[in-house]
DNA sequence: CACTTAGATGAAGAAACCTTCAGCTTTGGA
DNA sequence: TCCAAAGCTGAAGGTTTCTTCATCTAAGTG
């Protein structure tokens, strides 16, 4: 049966009435609280559970497993990081390519800055297996988008929209994932950001006309 | 006893003859290949004792627990890294930055790409506190050479050393870390080295005089 | 208001894995 | 050669945490 494996990390049940909404809901917030104040080692479903404010037996009405908890609770963070620059790459069409790169680095910056903790404690799940996979995932989609932002460039390129994707986007998480390894200072943000747009463009324009 | 937290970490027998240093190499290898094989969650310290060719008995003879043995098998491998970087940012002082940069970035990557499957596998283990304590340990001590490098380099610079290895680095890390992620084609890897000297280079260009 | 279905509970079972330790084997020097 | 110390063994104990399920409560519907 080459279909087990799927449906071990589908919902078990899904809501229909409003109550359980709520419930999944909560089960989810707490299991990123859980994973920002205890770390990935010590959560356990029923500390999550328990501080969803519901019994574990709950928990495993709508997800058939720890992992596939972890794994929802990655996804929805996903989504929202993805939403953001897939929205920004939407907007910014048909635009100056630096124009275009500034507002890419202030969206991600933004959106992954805006909880700091929240971030650098999804990054310890990531590592799991099926983590790498989400992760590789969203980073084809923004790969993808910007790519398809960068076409539409007023000036014309030298080389591939795809490599420049590339370069931009590794540069960019690059810096991100170097913030989030210790709370930086506003100063310190601030100079990196600076630098970061700098490089960036420096690069861009290398890779016109 | 507030030495306790740290004793728990330490070697609990020093090797005194030359069969248990070979024992000692082996069950650090045996982790590597099991890690790479099986991943971080299956990893089990029997398995990895069964791999070495010793029972667990032994295992446990070295390494007071499951923790204390990835830890010492990732600092192995940054061990490796940081060494290959010190060494270039010594042997390549008083040059042009733009050819201190591609030396790190070279060394950076050969000894990066070099054996990509233990490199990413260790990626997952190093989200675990203490992993992440040390990748961080490295990565200062990275900083700081690196910094040290572009000190001595031919140039006026117009902003601190420390911000550029800053920039330098998180963009070098940044692509390292894509590259690593599904296995590269070759051409794909030399075009990405390219673009990414092309980069670091058309920074430093505005950093210079 | 009765009845069906959705949702919630949490003690207890089950499985997985870490870690120990009493005893055995090998090594190397006197 | 002999022996003390170093090294090795692996079954068994102990924890920890996941997951289930029989039972109870709340919600909606005719």
């Amino acid at each position: 049966m080459p279909a087990t494996a799927a449906i071990a990390f589908q919902p078990r049940k899904t809501p229909v009435q409003s109550r359980s909404e709520a419930t999944v809901d909560a089960i989810l917030q707490a299991t990123l609280q859980v994973l920002v104040s205890v770390g990935k080692e010590k959560l356990t479903t029923t500390l999550v559970a328990h501080r969803a404010g519901v019994s574990v037996g709950t928990l495993y009405q709508y997800f058939p497993n720890k992992s596939a908890l972890l794994q929802a609770t990655l996804r929805r963070h996903m989504d929202h990081v993805i939403a953001a620059v897939e929205d920004i790459c939407k907007s910014a069409r048909n635009r100056s390519i630096f124009d275009q790169a500034t507002a890419l680095i202030d969206t991600y910056l933004e959106v992954k800055l805006n909880d700091v903790n929240n971030s650098a404690s999804l990054y310890a799940i990531a590592s799991d297996v099926d983590g790498m996979r989400i992760a590789r995932n969203v980073g084809n989609r923004a790969h993808r988008s910007t790519t398809a932002l960068f076409s539409t460039a007023t000036e014309r390129l030298t080389c591939e929209p795809e490599l420049i994707a590339t370069m931009v986007l590794c540069c960019i998480t690059g810096v991100t994932r170097r913030l989030l390894e210790d709370k930086p200072t506003q100063k310190f943000l601030s100079a990196v950001r600076e630098q970061l747009l700098n490089m960036t463009h420096a690069y861009l324009r290398t890779c016109v006309r």
